[in-house]
DNA sequence: CATTTAATGAGACTTTTGTCTCATTTCAAT
DNA sequence: ATTGAAATGAGACAAAAGTCTCATTAAATG
């Protein structure tokens, strides 16, 4: 998926890399300001040449949807620190508790990086990488000290599920379709998160 | 939200929604190949030219946006017609299946509408009109003969939680994150819709 | 240090978006 | 039927995306 000036893949590795970098970088900074940059200006930011721009990247979209988020969420130790281990619904909802405040604090960027992946596959390329999904290894952790209480073929399905009330695009749901505030969202994903779990009991 | 040549607001209107309706209709006819269609091609297709186009929309993005797509559902009376009434979930499960038939018929512009949507809310643009919400209607029919079963508070969160079941945007979710084929997506929102009712039962 | 060659920069060119102006057409009211 | 206002069309213009080409710069290697 990555592009970069053609030649013999491994010369110049270093420069590629930074240059590279640089262009991530540069993207992300601006996308923080809630505005699209051009690629003009990100290249300026960069400190690179617009055709130079180009050589790393098919086009503006690639660039912005690459560009690093600073998406931080716990990792798994700090997520579940003191969390006691028997209870999946306490795990969970720290788990949408990170995921949702990482949300508020990336809304503009995560949204501006959903809409240049719909775009890409509306326009039917499927060449692009496949989403990252960082949910579904969280949810496993939050779910995997309690995995006797369910069948494996409902804990696959209570995985699935959950993922639906986890990422963007549940805050994309309840903020603009159903229009609800910040508290309430959060309300109904608690109540929703512990009704799938309890249904996946056996 | 609607724009048009500015004067008397009631000035030819017959004209003015003949010119109107002939964009988003030329719009949705492009749209429906899968392409993004450029500003000059739905002019062209609607027989207008460039600089009256811009006089109705202030960009493409709004035109793609309002293009009357053919979002065929089922009207409540055909949705349920020989439903039992006192099965919430067997009427659930026909609102889910008449959506996701409707979405997989039109993921493209689906897709592409949302990207649009995306962009402009992750610009700051706050006037463009809420998301038409087609789903909290039907949420509400498939519940409301059973509404006896539940408690005001908790239909309410089984209503919205439901929301995000049911949308575009699980099937994103699905498709796009989790890479789930068709049959298991179904799977997954008929099981997760059973235990959501299950939970809001008293 | 010199040479090679890959990466870069500069800039021309095309297409599309979006804005504006001015001439024409056409509706509708008298 | 005429006329005055409103909608439209034609086209110029600027900004941005994207593609190319060619000249420069700079990294690696002997």
């Amino acid at each position: 998926m990555t592009a970069a000036p053609k030649s013999a893949p491994k010369a110049r590795a270093n420069q590629k890399r930074r240059t590279r970098k640089d262009l991530l970088q540069a993207a992300a900074r601006l996308m923080k300001e809630g505005r699209t940059p051009s690629l003009e200006e990100i290249a300026g930011e960069a400190l690179v040449s617009r055709a130079t721009a180009y050589r790393y990247f098919p086009n503006v979209e690639a660039l912005l949807i690459e560009a690093p988020l600073d998406l931080a969420l716990p990792d798994e130790e700090a997520m579940f620190r003191g969390a006691p281990a028997a209870d999946p619904v306490a795990r969970m909802e720290r788990v949408d508790r990170a995921f949702h405040d990482m949300i508020l604090d990336n809304e503009t960027p995560l949204r501006l990086m959903l809409a240049k992946t719909m775009e890409r596959r509306a326009a039917g390329d499927d060449g692009l990488p496949a989403r990252q999904n960082r949910r579904t290894p969280m949810i496993e952790a939050a779910l995997a000290p309690a995995k006797a209480e369910f069948s494996r073929a409902s804990l696959d399905r209570l995985q699935k599920a959950l993922a639906l009330v986890i990422g963007t695009e549940a805050m994309i749901v309840f903020k603009d379709v159903l229009q609800l505030d910040e508290k309430e969202a959060r309300e109904v994903k608690r109540w929703a998160i512990r009704a799938l779990i309890e249904a996946a009991r056996k």
